[in-house]
DNA sequence: TTGTACGCGTTATCAG
DNA sequence: CTGATAACGCGTACAA
């Protein structure tokens, strides 16, 4: 691969010319600069990033950990965050951390080794104190881990009373949440606050149901839901922390013969296209993912840039109501 | 962040002894090994990268260029590839293409310039003459570009074999093919040469809708099933080149009143989890994406190495009749 | 308007 | 067993 002292040969002038015309700095002349075009068409150059990143302590890239980019919701938020990042300049290093702690260590160093200029974290495996003794630029999703660490979420205690309510509104009498792990400390057990506050004071039955979220294993997921309703065959309403529990709901209902909004109505949470290939569509709240993505990379950006940004960004949520309740 | 420098001054010792510890290279004594990694654990210090694979020419990072990471289908192989990636050393960097040719050739340059290991190319907008230029080391999915450059699918023509005559055996007499774009010269066509050798042999009635796959529109696969159900009442069977399709085909079936399998037959295509979602469970032609993504990593690692490696890869894939039949 | 020389953080080579 | 030095490819003072 050409270096830039193959240019500079080629085209006759110095290393310095062609990096000038490389970057556009300074004065050159009209015809050294074709020269050193020339040149450079002629040998296919394309500049070493390696090298140039070793020299101004800046690499364009950042690294992007989720759980799992095969879940719909992830997913998609990758493509967003990558939407984005390209469109300022950045690239995206994926890692899948599969919610395991020693694999998420292992990326963290590994990104700070490849001299990312932010990290997105997406999977919130390990102890706060792990995250803040980082000293790399961050953005964390739907957690909280520390004053000055910028934090990512929607308005989730929002999302759960939207949610609660509709299906109270509905008449439903006894209603089921499923949710991801509580232990976690994420952002999104406001959704269970907001539903627990609902169903108690409509004076409702309720239970609740926690499930390691984040799609890893599905085959758990249809266990679950059907031990739930086998246990409690008059429950007639869920709530579900996302649309992949939503969708299993929604097919356990049917498959054991219960109508779905009549029987039982069933809400979800994300808005990830899968919501609408169920039938019914899943009623279900939508989270701002396309915002997400936005907001990550500019709140990473900021920081890169020495700026401040502000450290609590909630982003609105949005009941969309469909065929399930 | 601490350089070698940092810590080869701590120590007490020289930066060629801090580079021999850290690569367990040459004889090195037991003080000197503590002392080093004394001094790394205090200064908290991670090798750069940018500069080692400046000097040895090798950055361990692997381009993936897909269409569409939220598609279920480049979803689940990115993960794959990102697993066995990062198994064998290696870092993903992430592009989505959007099957838009300018970005494809944008990203191609971005990879180069980043100077990375590999590049996988799940997207194919540009003619084969430009990927031919490339002078990269390349695994390319279902798509055959040049003698020379490995590629990587699933035996296509079997899979619409199967998908087939699985609906001619189960009586159908009007037959619909959905599928990608027939211009863009994939492997995956000769699923649509099996199904026609199918059709025509059987002597029914068949159509053959193209699409632009990979997701890109949804609101347009809706469209599309739409006014095929309209224009052609008495289909009474469907062959998809994708779940994602397939499930939107099963909807509108459902939604104007046909019951499936009982009216139409569907199969779908891929076998992502999306395909146990639908109600009923979608029959489909799975793809061996694990296998993908192993083969596609260890493809480009062979080349690394500078070992052979076979130019046609053919995985196989099975038929997974579940409800739609 | 153009060129020389140094440094970014590492590793390989060669000397001690 | 350990250390000095050159090189990887590039950008930028500083000089001309």
């Amino acid at each position: 691969m050409a270096t830039i002292h193959d240019v500079a040969l080629k085209a006759g002038v110095s290393v310095t010319t062609v990096s000038r015309v490389l970057n556009n700095r300074g004065y050159i002349s009209e015809t050294t600069r074709g020269k050193v075009y020339g040149a450079m068409s002629e040998l296919n150059y394309q500049p070493n990033e390696l090298a140039r990143s070793l020299l101004r302590k800046q690499s364009n890239l950042l690294g992007l950990i989720i759980p799992d980019v095969s879940h719909p919701f992830f997913a998609k938020l990758a493509e967003r965050i990558e939407y984005y990042a390209d469109q300022e300049g950045y690239k995206i290093l994926l890692c899948n951390s599969q919610m395991n702690p020693a694999k998420e260590r292992d990326y963290i160093d590994m990104l700070k080794r490849s001299r990312v200029d932010g990290i997105i974290m997406g999977s919130h495996t390990l102890d706060i104190g792990e995250y803040r003794n980082l000293h790399s630029r961050l953005v964390t999703f739907d957690r909280k881990i520390g004053e000055d660490i910028p934090y990512l979420s929607s308005d989730n205690y929002r999302g759960g009373k939207l949610a609660t309510e509709l299906l109270l509104s509905k008449g439903c009498r006894k209603i089921a949440h499923i949710c991801g792990n509580l232990e976690l400390d994420m952002l999104s057990q406001r959704r269970t606050d907001a539903f627990l506050d609902a169903v108690r004071k409509a004076g409702v039955e309720y239970l609740i149901v926690q499930t390691e979220m984040n799609g890893l294993d599905e085959a758990r997921y249809r266990g679950l839901l059907q031990s739930l309703l086998e246990a409690h065959p008059d429950i007639d309403g869920i709530f579900a922390t996302s649309d992949v529990i939503a969708a299993y709901a929604l097919k356990e209902c049917i498959r054991t013969g219960r109508s779905v909004p009549e029987d039982v109505r069933i809400v979800g949470y994300d808005d990830v296209s899968a919501a609408r290939w169920a039938t019914p569509e899943l009623t279900t709240i939508r989270q701002p993912i396309d915002g997400f993505g936005r907001e990550a990379v500019r709140l990473l950006r900021m920081q890169i840039e020495g700026r401040p940004v502000s450290n609590q960004n909630e982003l609105a949520v949005e009941l969309v109501e469909r065929g399930t309740t």
